[in-house]
DNA sequence: GGCCAGGTGTAAA
DNA sequence: TTTACACATGGC
């Protein structure tokens, strides 16, 4: 009798790449990664379906710059962004979050160059799996996002951790050790971008 | 009509 | 430190 071998993160990484899963993706999975947009956009997806958060976003058309959102008053954004749920608290916790960019950083490049994982921690509506997916896809950083479908695909493998760190060190160390550093972030996108369209892809098979 | 979605904050045990 | 609950729309 065979035993099942316990995957490791590399081998989880190659079998997703052989899906051929990011094929009509952007070039690093989360549209319009590397600008002030995926603040917005990480925290609108919040428990909630990409579908509702393109209906926010098209309404927040304009006014997906750093400077720009700033200039909308709380209503009117909650009005912008209602399609995408939670609307009473996702408003000015997304105003209060720029405006503490604004105020702290002045510019969206110098947030993406400076900003630590613990500054947005610190943010009210930014919670871990937020402030991973704004350092990855908004600020181009090499950190992997752990999300429910994450977990989900781990739990599969017979693979659990305690916390949110623990999934994460399991998922980075194994590419850490085998790809250098300039290729890591893009590394990193595209894996957590994997695990979220094989997901679909299982559950559109139903 | 119930359940889920690219979670987080808060309060109570 | 863990658990329970509110937050809200839209698709299936």
């Amino acid at each position: 009798m065979i035993e099942d071998k316990v995957k490791s993160s590399l081998e989880i990484y190659n079998f997703l790449q052989e899906q051929n899963l990011l094929e009509s993706s952007p070039e690093f999975w989360w549209p319009h990664a590397g600008e002030f947009e995926v603040v917005i956009s990480a925290i609108l997806t919040q428990n909630t379906t990409w579908k509702n958060v393109e209906k926010s976003l098209q309404n927040l058309e304009g006014f997906l710059t750093l400077d720009s959102f700033l200039t909308l008053h709380e209503e009117a954004l909650k009005a912008k962004i209602k399609p995408s749920g939670f609307y009473n608290q996702k408003a000015p916790r997304l105003l209060q979050l720029s405006h503490n960019i604004k105020a702290t950083f002045q510019t969206f490049e110098k947030f993406q160059t400076e900003v630590s994982r613990n500054w947005l921690l610190a943010q009210k509506g930014v919670g871990e799996e937020s402030a991973d997916a704004i350092l990855c896809y908004g600020c181009l950083r090499d950190v992997m996002v752990v999300d429910s479908y994450t977990k989900r695909l781990l739990h599969e493998e017979g693979i659990a951790f305690k916390n949110y760190e623990a999934y994460q060190e399991f998922l980075e160390k194994d590419i850490r050790r085998n790809f250098p550093q300039e290729k890591l972030f893009k590394i990193f996108a595209h894996y957590h971008g994997m695990i979220v369209e094989y997901n679909k892809r299982l559950k559109s098979l139903h």
